[in-house]
DNA sequence: CTGTTAGCGCATTCAG
DNA sequence: CTGAATGCGCTAACAG
């Protein structure tokens, strides 16, 4: 049978017969209009709406070997942290010719290998990866790529390309000391899924309290499940039972302390004054709970949208210049769940 | 500067010199193994890994005229609601060969339109859309489409083609029925952004109490902005100031209530004795509250997966057959929030 | 089951 | 600033 063409693809040689141009014109005017003449733009335009001419990205895409297109490797969707750095990228990428490519590695190395190669056979216009704990393949598939390559989320030495994020390490040391200073003095922590972030904020969490000689590994309740806000209160029953003397615990993340906090409250605990809560990330209901929930703030935003604009920039400029080492810190934001005495937290700053 | 090819690109001819058969094996191996001869896919595989090809998807597409991008519209990245349907659809897509782009349209059906004309003119292998308030040229565009088309989020006659989620207006009466049944008298709707599905909600909710004669325009209150745990303690102050003898509500989401339930518990309005509460969507936090939120829960996650699974069987069969109308419905999911008289509720059913 | 032939629609040269 | 020639790498449509 043979195929009826109903509607004839509109190619750039028909819209440069129409215009009266070469078909390059017509390819440049779309590209580069600053490469053509206002009156060649013109008729092009012209011929352009009057015929409906859509370029095709396949034959784009084949013919210069690269796309508009950015990959973006993320750990997980579950997690409420990557919705805000995906806002982030669009909110930046709005108004820009090019599109973002998800691809879900769910925590595993070997998947994220195997996505990064297909990412990069699609010629993307940059990749955007997850972090510092690629495999060894991995990271020298990222290092031969052609394209820009921003590592988020994390700040280390080593980066591929370019790195935007935070010391997770610091984070957490940083929350901890926060909680001494507030006088609390058997901390516990309280993390799941243990990615490597978390590793690392569970790390600053330990030497912190080491230094000072107040570690005590049963206060430490981790579990390979994903956060939730049910699980932070299993967790706290948990650690409770182990270590019932604890007085205070730094969480993996808001959703865990939530958890934990309402947990808590269920039982009766007071809070701050029997039990002091720390979180992290700072979700927007955080601030909202009865009392407020401490929490480190978290630029998630930010690095979606500065992955973003390096990216295209380093399109743009087409240079080495654009690539970007940038610490966007972090903040312990102290609330009703950490302030014991707000009389000597007010005198010591 | 030159540029210094450091390895030329493998491509398929190469492949097929090196296995001894043709380029068009080849391809047939990697794209339906089938219908090659065990002895020739052995060649080829083997020669594959020896070489490191990795198939060019931009030649594919343009030879072939369609990709394996399925392509989603939605108009939100911010709504909770959407990362879970995300999750469904990455859930489901694995495995497949197929990867998903997503455009975010703000809300706005003209860059709704932008988008659906940008994702067309890639050929892809399906497009999903949230709802059913397209433009007219929208839908005209996608009707004319030449892949499978998946409307989420709403069910309703005169799907484009498929079609799965549930009634809106169905959802919020059952809400708002249930507040009814618990014996409150003076319902007020907390509502933000009301994009077209929660407008549909409150028609629901709107019906409900009309038919009874309880119908009260002040309280109902509603805001542009989006949604968020903050302005439901807002929206409530707002509405205690329109109509104080106010004694339930039902809020457009989670969030809202959420927000509106902690405002309550700091105003000291006893809940849900005082106050009953019902919110919708039932997020994951909403049972952990104390008390628990009423709320109404929605299938997120497997609209998702079905919208996933229907394209890409339309796309294994080829045929219409795969068209799918689904009502996935939804579960008024009464909590501690909303439950004033237990006994009269179990009496009752 | 396999191979041959002929493009897909565009962008990259390089020349004018 | 513009154009002509060429091929990107693959697959559709046949014929064997």
């Amino acid at each position: 049978m043979k195929k009826i063409k109903t509607k004839q693809k509109i190619t750039l040689v028909d819209v440069a017969k129409e215009a009266g141009v070469s078909a390059i014109t017509v390819s440049r005017t779309i590209r580069s209009p600053h490469m053509v003449s206002p009156k060649a733009r013109e008729k092009v335009e012209a011929a352009v709406d009057a015929l409906g001419y859509v370029p095709d990205a396949a034959a784009s895409a084949l013919a210069s070997n690269r796309t508009d297109v950015i990959g973006l490797l993320i750990p997980s969707l579950t997690n409420s942290v990557f919705a805000e750095v995906l806002r982030g990228m669009y909110d930046e990428i709005e108004g820009t010719p090019y599109s973002i490519q998800i691809g879900n590695y769910r925590y595993s190395p070997l998947t994220e290998e195997k996505l990064i190669r297909t990412f990069l056979c699609q010629k993307p216009a940059g990749l955007i990866v997850a972090g510092l704990d690629q495999t060894e393949t991995s990271r020298k598939l990222l290092m031969e790529a052609s394209c820009p390559i921003v590592q988020i989320m994390e700040f280390d030495k080593g980066p591929v390309d370019s790195m935007i994020g935070f010391s997770h390490f610091e984070a957490g040391a940083a929350a901890t000391r926060h909680l001494i200073e507030q006088g609390y003095e058997r901390i516990g922590f309280l993390g799941a899924r243990m990615d490597p972030r978390s590793q690392r904020r569970l790390a600053g969490f330990r030497q912190e309290l080491k230094s000072r000689g107040s570690l005590s590994a049963e206060r430490t309740v981790t579990t390979p499940e994903a956060s939730s806000v049910g699980l932070g209160a299993e967790l706290l029953r948990e650690l409770l039972v182990r270590a019932p003397d604890t007085d205070a615990i730094f969480c993996n993340n808001d959703d865990l302390a939530i958890g934990a906090l309402l947990e808590a409250q269920r039982r009766g605990i007071r809070i701050p004054e029997d039990f002091g809560i720390c979180g992290f990330n700072d979700l927007e209901i955080s601030k909202q709970l009865n009392p407020g929930l401490t929490s480190v703030a978290t630029p998630r935003y930010r690095i979606g949208g500065a992955a973003i604009k390096t990216i295209v920039r380093s399109l743009e400029t087409d240079s080495v210049t654009a690539r970007k080492r940038l610490d966007l810190g972090f903040e312990v934001i102290p609330r009703g769940s950490s302030i014991l005495n707000l009389e000597r937290k007010n005198a010591q700053s």
